[in-house]
DNA sequence: ATAAAATAGTTGCTTGTGCAACTGATATTA
DNA sequence: TAATATCAGTTGCACAAGCAACTATTTTAT
């Protein structure tokens, strides 16, 4: 039996989509099981707790497109993050479909101990690259979302 | 009721776990969507086929290795590509532990149509950057991936 | 040589994800 | 104003993924 190969493969090694999907995994994969760990928090919840930081008071509709996650995803984090009174939800009185998204108290103080450990992983990540490599580095992957942009998005 | 807000939030826009995972999503799934409309194949099994066409007869453990996918999803995977005749099986005759896997003509002439269309995806994608922008971004990968396996790996 | 440990691969089970269908509310159009 | 479309959010369902437990084989150690 011959084996097939074919004469000029793409190599998986080399190829982009499986070494972008490596490192993500590899990077997303370690802080979570840093907040996974420690509060049982799964990455969509870390970043609904991450949005609300930043921007408090918004729905969750402004969620998923702030974190690009899907609806349905969305629902259930906020249910969980609910139950645990991490969040606090409130009808928008302008428009009762809506409602407002907050952090509480303890979804705070959740932030402020999972933040640092987050912010400090990747530091340590970027930590002995030299500055104008990251600024490449970042603006590399700003063009290539802008790209997939394009592809992905409405006609 | 007060608005809880960190005071210097982590924004999720600049969170490079955050980044990386939305770039790796958008290429990953720009390509899957085209190999899975026209073959109903995974994203498992191309990375399969992929390997098999770079390295014909390896075992399936050599795909988990060289393709870092699960093994359990690597044994499903193989099952599938056997039922439609993807590639072939064959125990190996030093191991029976372990069998050999191999493209069959079909498998072949799938990633022979397969290829080109990731290969342009991903020629389209990084068209319009300097060499020396890419060759930055490239060895980045490179460190990032080190960096992470050395947390990642074994003790 | 025998027992214990390791390895290749499969399968069961739990969980996460995403689409589609649905409910209730608002906006639009005739 | 009535009919229709759109929108926010929830839920059902189907499928993918990963862990752990298991079988069968091979390797290592005593």
């Amino acid at each position: 039996m011959p084996h097939l190969q074919h004469p000029k493969p793409l190599r998986l090694e080399t190829f982009l989509p499986y070494r972008l999907s490596l490192l993500s995994n590899a990077v997303s994969g370690a802080i979570a099981r840093g907040y996974g760990d420690k509060f049982a928090i799964s990455m969509p919840e870390w970043r609904i707790l991450m949005i609300l930081a930043e921007y408090p008071a918004i729905s969750a509709d402004e969620v998923c497109r702030r974190t690009k996650i899907e609806k349905s995803v969305v629902s259930r984090a906020v249910a969980r993050l609910l139950k645990r009174h991490f969040i606090h939800r409130n009808l928008d009185g302008n428009d009762r479909r809506r409602s407002i998204l907050r952090l509480s108290e303890t979804g705070l103080s959740v932030y402020d101990e999972v933040m640092p450990i987050a912010r400090d992983y990747e530091k340590k990540l970027l930590a002995g690259l030299d500055a104008e490599e990251l600024q490449t580095f970042n603006s590399m992957i700003d063009k290539l979302l802008q790209k997939t942009d394009n592809a992905t998005g409405e006609s």
